[in-house]
DNA sequence: TGAATATATGAACATATAATCATATAATAT
DNA sequence: ATATTATATGATTATATGTTCATATATTCA
């Protein structure tokens, strides 16, 4: 791995090493929802899940459809969805 | 996944989240190597990558034998290698 | 048009984290 | 015993990151 491709995998990685954005994406991996159904799942304001939201899109893990006033994420690919599963059975493993 | 596991979680994938780390792993799953070595490699200061060896020692990311002064680090095990390689093959494929 | 609702965003603040510096510990060699 | 080498660790500092607060934008509805 060359300095570029370690600095992108680290950018990668980060969006699983927070807990809000692993609620948020664990959720979505159920469910399309909305920035609100986000919000009122996981007990937090509307502005922290937005913003949370945009880090996820910057870093391509979430795709969203505006429909009249709402806007509903989903998960980008299923990657995402196997790297959480891994990294699960991996914690699961070790009790 | 309830709060717990999420939690667990978030500090494992932290772990991969942070440059230094990832050098320092992927230095590993090529060769077990010693802190100076690391160091050398990675042309960082010895307490740096101290530091860091350390924080990947409390995630079990890292396994270590002393010999004489020196103190070999090598990966915990191939769980670590195949999210690496995982996340690696991600980024490869948005290039 | 004006009010209400859903989401986004910039700035400020608080906290977390990584690097540095100084120092400690442990093993070896002289 | 003392010096040297390898590593570890505590404290400090600098930076990064997440949340909050205030406000903006966009859409719908009366």
């Amino acid at each position: 791995m060359n300095t570029n491709e370690i600095y992108q995998l680290s950018e990668f990685y980060k969006m699983f090493g927070d807990v809000t954005r692993l609620k948020i994406l664990n959720a979505l991996s159920c469910k399309n929802l909305c920035v609100s159904e986000i919000a009122e799942q996981l007990q937090m304001t509307h502005s922290s899940i937005s913003h949370q939201l945009q880090v996820l899109r910057a870093q391509n893990f979430v795709k969203y459809e505006k429909i009249g006033k709402t806007v509903y994420y989903s998960l980008a690919d299923e990657h995402i969805q196997i790297i959480l599963k891994y990294g699960y059975e991996h914690i699961q493993e070790r009790g």
